[in-house]
DNA sequence: TTTATTTACGCAAACGTTTTCAGTAGGCGG
DNA sequence: CCGCCTACTGAAAACGTTTGCGTAAATAAA
């Protein structure tokens, strides 16, 4: 049972290691002739170059690594989605961490990963992120990064989001339009950069058209789905005045639901309800629930190819810019239909 | 800008290669004092050790694979967690590929796999799949497979599933509880060992409670989600007796809701519905979604834990082993409450 | 014919790590 | 003083691949 590599290779064919390699590479260097030899033994032995040897002399890893906060998230399941099809094209692998929002862990890999194990990486920051030691140590590292969706202002790279300003507006003005004159907003963790943006589309929608800003009406939501439900709850009920509710981010407007069902708040006549979300179901639920949806699949395949452009030239650090792929607002029976 | 390396390391600390090496593996060989120099030498400059040159001379990759047929489907979302949760608990890597249900890209996966590239691979297998050469190959290749979810017959590992014949039984049973007479089983591609299982369920219960085995009532679903949506409403007319639809795939279950409300066939008046499904939002659906529900974090961070043990003693093959965790009947509204 | 040039291949040195094998020094009993 | 053991360290050979350089033969240019 000997090994089938580059010198077992060699051996049956009587021709050197550096000619096989070259011929399976498909270099000028090499005949027509041998080439098709070495390639018949080749394929016939199930000959699979081994990633590590070629990776360590290369110095390439052709692996790109995504770091995201989770996975059981529609938007983050379609930008992976997105991500491994851009990959694949370019045959590049991709390696999956979470860091479930926690800062040490994001450091952790972020640190492990400087070990040469990847040639780029995509990433959506952690909420708890306040430090950015540890990204801009990349760029010693000669790793280029890609920021998607949860971006991270500090550190000077390529960036692909969706247009979080705008959506806030819209969301905002769309509860408006249906009559909506105390709305609350449903944020996540407010030191992020997409929380922030969508935030002050809300504000000033609710400028713009002349309602008052009210921060007792902005709730920021937590890690835990239950500990969510009780805020909203208490939000609701020390605040009956609300009409209108305005989440962005998908767990959030879930939540909402759950709760105005169980206070028995009907939606849309009590209030109304718009959300983030990339929820196929979105239009199955009770009543179906209005959402802004962004293009999750098309994120993660932009991003993916804007940073294998940069693996692929060798350029460790990206310029900055931006790239904003607009969200769509469905209006449904949540906000009047 | 020199390289941090052992080299480096092992020059600046006036050390060999072999003594900086050894005294960050914290070797018996190494004095303290020597290892608490090289420790803090190397953790002021940030040493990160190659990967590929570490992996290439102990061939092991610490790293698993994980090939599943999507990513945007809570089941796998889900299971992806606990793997990567798994994986981190062990100081493993997981490198993700889809297969989007197609068999040429799981046997292109399979193959680039077998490059040393993963110590050992997670997979559920496309519907397509029939022919198992390229599973049956990677036993040469000294990797071991675990497969969860949807397994393989044909191949002697082990294997982590739900209790899919027991959970279409009690799915069916509970629709005849309901009072339903004239049930559909909507099921995904039928080749596939867990969709015959469920089906098995399915055709036992009826027997079981005296009702008719009627073929015409069971229908194969297909990749296109639209295309499932214009097969199911086809089954409803044709079969208007119909009064209750086992969904053994949460996309079917879906579709069926939204051909019922177009059709405005009233859940569960007029049909009741259960699948089996993974959505947190099953619960918020109008009405409510009675579901089958996998325990799928379980079932992929324990198909990864009996892949790494594995993989630590580095045992190629697994014996035949199963490991089923129940899934857990959740009545809803959809089934009359 | 001689001299460039091209073509086709081999040698050997990397890449950074782990590990086997030796080797040195000091301590200790005899 | 000799031999031996222990404790530490170093030299060097792997792992499988890629690639700069050298070289022989074959072909083209002069």
């Amino acid at each position: 049972m000997t090994p089938v590599n580059l010198k077992s290779l060699a051996e049956q064919l009587h021709l050197s290691i550096a000619t096989v390699s070259r011929a399976l590479r498909d270099s000028h260097e090499v005949s027509e002739a041998t080439k098709e030899r070495v390639r018949a033994l080749a394929s016939a032995l199930h000959y699979e170059p081994n990633a590590y040897a070629s990776s360590l002399r290369r110095n390439i890893s052709k692996t790109i690594g995504v770091v995201i906060p989770k996975v059981a998230n529609h938007f983050f399941a379609l930008a992976i989605n997105g991500i491994e099809e851009a990959a694949r094209q370019s045959g590049y692998h991709v390696l999956i961490y979470l860091t479930h929002d926690d800062y040490e862990r994001e450091v952790s890999i972020v640190q492990h990963l400087k070990g040469g194990r990847v040639d780029g990486l995509l990433m959506s920051v952690a909420s708890g992120t306040q430090d950015f030691a540890h990204l801009h140590s990349l760029k010693d590292a000669n790793i280029p990064i890609v920021f998607f969706d949860r971006v991270c202002a500090e550190i000077s790279t390529a960036k692909v989001t969706t247009n979080d300003y705008e959506s806030g507006y819209q969301a905002t003005e769309h509860l408006m339009a249906a009559g909506c004159q105390h709305i609350a907003h449903l944020l996540i963790s407010n030191n992020l950069s997409i929380g922030q943006y969508r935030h002050q589309g809300y504000l000033d929608a609710l400028t713009a058209h002349g309602l008052p800003i009210d921060e007792d009406l902005v709730m920021s939501g937590v890690m835990d789905n239950e500990q969510n439900v009780s805020l909203i709850r208490e939000l609701l009920l020390r605040r009956p005045d609300i009409d209108g509710i305005f989440a962005s981010v998908e767990r959030l407007a879930i939540s909402a639901y759950r709760v105005c069902h169980e206070l028995g708040r009907r939606i849309p006549e009590d209030i109304k309800i718009i959300g983030f979300s990339n929820l196929e179901a979105a239009a199955l639920l009770d009543p179906p629930l209005s959402t802004v949806t962004q293009p999750a699949y098309d994120i993660g395949r932009e991003a993916a190819r804007i940073l294998l452009r940069a693996v692929e030239k060798k350029k460790a650090v990206l310029p900055e810019q931006s790239l904003v792929l607009a969200s769509t607002l469905f209006a449904r029976q949540s906000t009047g239909g």
